[in-house]
DNA sequence: ACGAATTAGTAAATCGTTTCACTAAATCGT
DNA sequence: ACGATTTAGTGAAACGATTTACTAATTCGT
């Protein structure tokens, strides 16, 4: 009994002193101080340096030699809260999503991402879910926050501040916004031309929701388009996306509108893939092949749609080259803030990807 | 050479007072010292007071209404970074996931978001593209820029820090990370007993990558799952997604390489949803029916497998669920992080949805 | 050999907040 | 009426970097 207690109580030191080097002696990183107190130079010194500061000039190969080598022995790591606060930039950019969907966003953020990190910016993100007051309230946090810039994705109405803002996709009218947009009348028309091609002559659309802000640019280059190739489109072959729902399942109740309606259609313009590929279900559903009774096509080009089945043809927007520029056009903002002349919109080209889900019409 | 300055000068103010009245005045946010100066009180009172300190108790309501309006009018914000700096806190965490674009990711994040903004938390995200490098360089930028903790999506042997790190899907073994895991084991009992109980008995597998965390818990899973049911899975049936792709094409790949094994199999357990999808592709081309021919089975349930045609059979994880746990999780062991006994493992369990995409075996 | 320029640094202010340690006046208990 | 407590605050030191304005010693040009 005498030796239990002692053997576990040398367990538990043993435990005690392994977990505590585990859980973690705390390295409290090395401040700038400490590294000059170590190397008995001002911090001064050692901060001119390390950021090669030309005034660093007249200090010794020497001496900076040591300074670095101590910098890395140390592992010291200048604090970037307290870098920010000095210099009063943070080398961060706020990002409004609707919210993080598969397709959409994450393809634009993975644009951003790449451009930003390779400029030595880090990003927040924030979904706002169409709700204008969540927009209001996280546009409050990020100018909290002490982010450089805004760059709001597929977000309308964006409420003004005194930050650069670069939209994309988001029509924003607002003076001193740059948007990142589509060429919707090239879209809407290679979209339309494809199905004309195609001898489609009874075109059905699906508008976008109301909230989304390509919706009204979309529609009417489908309808100028659609007049110009002489297909006018007819009211009855129109429906509406309704509802947040980020899923195909608002393309899904707005085809079975359509179909309700019972005019007839041989092709099927969808606001976008997601909202297609409920089309398509629900023209299954009604015994309708795709695309042997009905042609349909999708925007956008998310992953999802050329593995689909049918695969999809849609108008190809360069998604993540769209987040590039966005990222890209903001940084440009925030360097050159003096200057005004800043393109009020940047258009990208889209593109036609013909797949599986269009073919000519019946006779 | 005497004017040049001059003249130089001269334009630059130009320019300045140009940029000045467009770029919009710069409405400098207001600080705590200039607050406390308009209400003639220092500061220290005023944050006191907006603080709600226990301190402030003896300041009377009479000041600390003006002290509120004040604040409201001038419309103060206090600055985020200088009360990180003085507090050590920055409410923010990093996020390390393998890539932004898949379902995967996003839908992880959404969880993650909706969690941490709950809490008052913003995060920062990067993709490490499945390179160790990057997840090393990146970890130190979280470090640089005070995070408080690391969440780990999907990402195997991370490099130790002192911060505290939560790992989802990762199966990091070392000590002190909480991983937050599905059961693999019933999950790869539910996805063989579907298929056996429909009378399959050559199934064939589609493991996952090899640098994929799940991979090995997964097959696992399979393989006990099959002894059990007295189905071992033969060799030949079993093939392996490579490469870094995000997008079905792994998938078709391996199962085209099923095919030309020429080892008839009745069932397919893919790895995932996506590499599902690819798969489904490949048995189609090579003329196969799913789920006439062959019942297909995928894992995660990621919103495409619904709307997937055939929706996709799939073994479903609450991706936004674990998201939501690990940010729970990881924030439970930044406010506590004293104690030691975080548990090393949390576990969700998975869900079998039955869809379209499998079948009982043809006689 | 003398002033100017260069070399090799340093002290102190600053960014915007929080917080510890105070004070001076008013009020209270007895 | 007197010390103790409460009330209503304030001053100054952090947090960790950057940066401006210095100094003291050396070297240079002539």
């Amino acid at each position: 009994m005498r030796h239990l207690p002692q053997r576990r109580a040398i367990m538990m030191k043993k435990d005690k002193s392994n977990g505590f080097s585990k859980v973690m002696t705390k390295p409290k990183a090395v401040s700038l101080k400490e590294l000059a107190a170590s190397l008995k130079l001002s911090p001064t010194t050692v901060s001119l340096v390390l950021n090669a500061a030309p005034t660093a000039s007249s200090i010794p190969t020497g001496t900076q030699d040591r300074i670095f080598e101590a910098a890395r022995n140390l592992k010291y790591r200048p604090n970037h809260i307290a870098r920010s606060l000095r210099a009063q930039r943070t080398h961060t950019i706020g990002v409004l999503i609707p919210e993080m969907s598969e397709g959409y966003s994450a393809t634009v953020l993975s644009g951003v991402e790449e451009k930003l990190l390779e400029e030595g910016y880090f990003y927040f993100v924030v979904s706002h879910w169409h709700r204008e007051a969540l927009i209001e309230h996280h546009s409050r946090f990020f100018v909290e926050r002490c982010v450089e810039g805004i760059l709001a994705v597929d977000t309308p109405q964006h409420h003004q501040t005194f930050l650069p803002v670069v939209s994309i996709s988001g029509h924003d009218e607002t003076k001193g916004v740059t948007n990142i947009v589509l060429n919707h009348e090239q879209a809407g028309l290679l979209a339309v031309e494809h199905l004309v091609k195609l001898g489609h002559k009874k075109i059905a659309v699906i508008k976008g929701q109301s909230f989304s802000s390509d919706t009204e640019a979309r529609w009417n280059a489908i309808r100028t388009a659609a007049a110009r190739c002489s297909i006018p489109i007819k009211e009855t072959l129109v429906a509406q996306l309704v509802g947040t729902n980020p899923t195909p399942e608002p393309g899904y109740v707005a085809a079975k509108e359509l179909l309700a309606a019972k005019a007839e259609f041989t092709a099927l313009l969808a606001f976008n893939d997601i909202s297609a590929i409920g089309a398509i279900r629900a023209l299954n559903e009604s015994g309708r092949r795709v695309p042997e009774d009905v042609s349909v096509i999708g925007f956008d080009d998310i992953y999802a749609a050329e593995f689909h089945n049918p695969s999809l043809t849609t108008i190809r927007q360069p998604l993540k080259e769209m987040g590039c520029l966005g990222a890209e056009y903001l940084l440009k903002r925030i360097r050159e803030n003096q200057s005004d002349d800043f393109p009020a919109d940047v258009t990208v080209e889209p593109e036609l990807v013909i797949r599986q889900s269009t073919a000519a019409v019946k006779n």
